[in-house]
DNA sequence: GCATTTTGCTAACTGTAGTTAGCATACTTG
DNA sequence: CAAGTATGCTAACTACAGTTAGCAAAATGC
């Protein structure tokens, strides 16, 4: 989580704004949202779904996931590194069947203590 | 975007909690959300934000990017199938030991074939 | 069998996300 | 200079996210 992403989202959003030379009402309109919502946004007022944030990137035309970050929705990867949950990978693995599924987990669940 | 985000959501929501064993009020308690709204986004009935979804990921010990995909606020990864090497995930796994993590690999190689 | 607890849900409610109408100010154009 | 346009914002509003109180049915335990 960002120590405080409602302020650091707006200000993040303004900053793209301003270097991309767009004014707020362009960007607003790109992105399909009223323009005083995209003004209280970037000055922390309200905060926005992630559907608004993905319609923002769109309008900006920079990636959501960015924003996201600084929405406190994602993490930043750190070092590129990204935290796979052991679990749910076995369990979607598609060469296994229902039952290996089960059995794996179990082991693994022993291991770690769940 | 999913087909039907919103369904997705819910259905995978109420798969992983069976799955879990876990019931509606045990995974809203543990997710800090009031169980009738969590019943309400299983059935599809309401939108969570990317807080609540985060908050239900933390109740069914699962990733939030998991459910994000699902809920049409993150893409899959592109180009289809990014198959994930369920093998290299044990390996890579930190809260297994390296004993651990062979005899979960040769549990895993006997089931596949290789 | 019965009392108690658990379970998932409904209805009414509160709080706020997101919009519309419109304002004041700054900028542009003839 | 005046009219028109662009800009960011305010206030009032609607829609719905998320909660509380409580119900019926199922499950549990004595």
């Amino acid at each position: 989580m960002s120590p405080n992403p409602v302020t650091d989202l707006g200000t993040y959003l303004k900053e793209q704004r301003q270097q991309a030379q767009l004014s707020l009402r362009q960007v607003a309109d790109r992105a399909g949202i009223s323009n005083p919502y995209l003004s209280q946004i970037e000055r922390g007022l309200k905060r926005p779904s992630a559907e608004i944030l993905q319609a923002i990137a769109k309008g900006l035309a920079i990636s959501a996931e960015q924003i996201y970050v600084h929405a406190g929705i994602l993490e930043a990867a750190p070092d590129g590194e990204v935290v796979i949950d052991t679990r749910q990978v076995i369990k979607n693995d598609p060469r296994l069947t229902d039952k290996q599924r089960k059995a794996l987990i179990d082991v693994y669940d022993s291991y770690v203590g769940d």
